[in-house]
DNA sequence: TCCGTGACGCGAT
DNA sequence: GATCGCGCCACGG
């Protein structure tokens, strides 16, 4: 069995299980996750389940998940997950309750490991569309794309289903793939993986991914299950990136970085980075939490000042000065 | 692999 | 306030 689950903050939870002849068996729409909840007792401890929503917040505290990165740097508009839930939308909530909801019900969340029956995978719609179609839509409505490509795959929907239904169902088609080994993989098995359908051909549109960024190919052939090494950009590399973005006139903490370069104790460690770094950074900005900047005395001191940074005597008025942070 | 070092932060004194 | 101790993390020998 292969369910696959797709939230809306409006219309509720949809419910799509397949089987092994990726029929539809059930077809559920719940008001909300505790309607739900009976359908998830009723699956079969081997099942597979799907969810288009994210797994869990973002580890760092800047910039989404190393997944959503990776979905993006193949072109897709994917939507960054914070680090705090309770910066998360609605929507998002749901999903964290639903995928807590199926651990509990016996299908934890997929890591990456062999476990691949009785588990849940997060999986997004757009990407499972494309990757299973091996095109991208060009024109048309998103609708009439998502049945077209569902209707030779997913047998049994009903002529009127709606987008919650067809995306449900993508979903459970993903986890049917899955489920035959047909399968890879974006993001960081430790922050949460979104699993695709084997892409029919390369997704990556040309000029459509900065790949010097993230160069996160996945390895496309056989073992299906390899996944790469997500983390592209190394905590130095995001150091190096957030210092190069404070504006002249603003300073920052070495544990503001820290924080936004997702280690909140890593502050020694940035100091560490931007010794090694010199004068290709605007290291002057950077300041400890009491104001005192890094100790170049008379050159640091001249530069803040002439960027119309407010000194109090040596020390930095962080009150007035500090960033407040990468966009 | 292990271990010492350091442009840090924070709470205690 | 200043200073100390401890934890933290990346880096290099």
């Amino acid at each position: 069995m292969f369910a696959g689950i797709e939230i809306s903050s409006t219309r509720g939870l949809d419910c799509c299980v397949i089987d092994e002849d990726r029929k539809v068996s059930l077809l559920v729409k719940a008001r909300d996750l505790d309607a739900l909840k009976p359908v998830l007792g009723t699956l079969p401890p081997t099942a597979i389940v799907a969810v288009a929503a994210p797994s869990g917040p973002a580890r760092d505290s800047i910039e989404g998940r190393f997944a959503e990165h990776h979905v993006r740097s193949l072109g897709f508009r994917i939507h960054l997950t914070p680090a705090s839930v309770d910066d998360a939308p609605a929507r998002t909530r749901v999903g964290f309750g639903l995928f807590a909801a199926l651990a509990d019900s016996g299908f934890p969340l997929f890591r990456g490991d062999d476990a691949t029956q009785g588990a849940a995978i997060e999986v997004y719609c757009l990407l499972s569309y494309a990757s299973i179609s091996g095109t991208r839509r060009s024109t048309g409505s998103k609708f009439d794309w998502n049945r077209s490509v569902l209707r030779s795959r997913v047998h049994g929907l009903p002529k009127d289903a709606e987008q919650g239904t067809l995306d449900a169902a993508c979903a459970a088609l993903t986890a049917w793939h899955f489920g035959q080994g047909n399968w890879v993989a974006y993001g960081d098995p430790s922050e949460g993986l979104i699993v695709a359908p084997r892409p029919a051909t390369d997704l990556a549109r040309p000029g459509a991914t900065s790949a010097g960024q993230l160069s996160l190919a996945i390895e496309t052939s056989a073992p299906p299950r390899a996944i790469t090494p997500p983390r592209a950009t190394t905590f130095a590399d995001r150091v190096v990136a957030i210092t190069r973005q404070i504006p002249a006139g603003s300073v920052a903490t070495f544990g503001d970085i820290a924080r936004w370069a997702g280690k909140p104790a890593g502050a020694r460690a940035v100091g560490t980075i931007l010794k090694a770094h010199g004068y290709e950074l605007p290291c002057h900005r950077v300041v400890n939490a009491n104001g005192d900047p890094p100790p170049f005395p008379v050159e640091t001191i001249k530069r803040l000042q002439s960027e119309g940074v407010a000194l109090d005597g040596r020390r930095v008025d962080l009150t007035t000065c500090r960033w407040r942070g990468p966009s």
